[in-house]
DNA sequence: CAACTACTGTGACCTATATCGCATCCGCGT
DNA sequence: ACGCGGATGCGATATAGGTCACAGTAGTTG
């Protein structure tokens, strides 16, 4: 449990606390572990806790009538997830599913709320993560209105990169864990349009394509054709 | 002033707290008067204030490099903008421009700041109102990946009839005071082809076009159209 | 290691919507 | 009342990207 208070600490919720103020809430933290593909809760599910991610990678999808699915977001190590409903109390509006194999620490709302009552900072971080949340969202409105397919996957790339990139000998390597249907997705279009526009880019020697990965080789072209 | 501070008074922000809570930080409002186009700020501006509309309408605007626009939100007497960079202390990531002549209350954020550490209920509330707001984007997002352009237009004057919606005689009437090439830039689409699925849905008899305005005649069909 | 299943790659369509080009129309200012 | 500029209506055309169909490939499980 060592590994877990110590991804906590750094998490962005808690980074501004000593122990003694979070001391309490840690207590009544639970650990979940998913593996990948499981599913931590659906669309419709009554909500009532936060989870942070301590380690892999989770989606959060929203899916249309006829079935065709859209990812919100990935969200790695460190990043928070499930706290709307906290502020919003009505059903999840999102499914959250394990892209790889996960280790989440679970909050329940009802420890959260007496806990941000008494921490006048955490309130605060919170009104920031949501602005910032917000800010990135409107971000992808705008380009779902205004950049075609390939511009879209270019920048979801490099956004990915920032996340989950290592520096490598021959470029920027980026294990984002994603099928192609899944990266589709996550750019609002086709699996077979997002194939293409990966070739195209691998074609002119921006990038090399790898399993469930992407190495990038030439990021500052891939920056100009996101724009 | 009278009128400022009943609809101050009334806005989600302060409509849990008493006079006395509140008192200091109306002493604080500035009120500012805009006419139809005029810029209150544009992209790229500090933002140090908060504005709560008083009475008219305000759209919030984002500009692609080419000069195409897109509308993130018009916004109503009672409705909040401009607090994004309260949290999230960044330059302004969107225009505001009055759509018809405008009252505003501003509120300087180093008034807020010490008003929302004093209020632990200001400081839920507006969490839970950035909670909603990113349910209602994330939903717009959705939308714009599965839906097409004549379900967007249904549904976001169905939202506009929620927010702006007078009962008629005939109808419910819907004065947006927004022009087509507007109400384009608001479902992501150009205005041709909003033109034309409003002259559908007229011709259908789902709704009158008047100038700046709808009148919904068959708000269930409307409906139907939109999911 | 065989045989499924899930993922990837690519071409041939087809359709929704953007773009272009006008022809009104309507409200406003002089 | 007249004329002008922005707003609307609508058809013709172009195109990005969705859908379909299939083939190749790789990863997993028995």
């Amino acid at each position: 449990m060592d590994e877990t208070n110590e991804v906590l600490r750094k998490a962005p919720l808690f980074e501004a606390l000593d122990e003694d103020a979070t001391a309490a809430l840690r207590a009544s933290v639970s650990e979940v572990r998913l593996g990948r593909g499981q599913t931590l809760f659906a669309e419709g599910d009554e909500g009532d806790r936060l989870y942070v991610v301590l380690s892999g990678k989770v989606k959060l999808t929203r899916s249309a009538v006829d079935g065709r699915e859209n990812l919100l977001a990935v969200l790695g190590p460190g990043e928070m997830f499930g706290e709307l409903s906290l502020f919003d109390p009505r059903p999840r509006t999102a499914s959250a599913i394990a892209v790889t194999d996960t280790v989440l620490a679970g909050l329940g709302h009802d420890d959260l709320r007496p806990f941000i009552a008494s921490q006048p900072q955490v309130a605060l971080q919170l009104l920031k993560a949501l602005a910032a949340r917000l800010r990135r969202t409107n971000d992808v409105m705008s380009d779902l209105v205004f950049t075609d397919v390939p511009g879209r996957v270019a920048k979801q790339l490099l956004e990915l990169a920032e996340k989950f990139g290592k520096e490598g000998e021959d470029g920027l390597h980026v294990h984002h864990d994603l099928t192609q249907e899944e990266l589709a997705q996550l750019v609002g279009a086709s699996r077979e349009t997002v194939n293409k526009a990966l070739a195209e880019f691998a074609l002119r020697g921006w990038l090399r394509i790898e399993a469930k990965a992407v190495v990038l080789l030439d990021i500052e072209r891939m920056r100009r054709r996101a724009r």
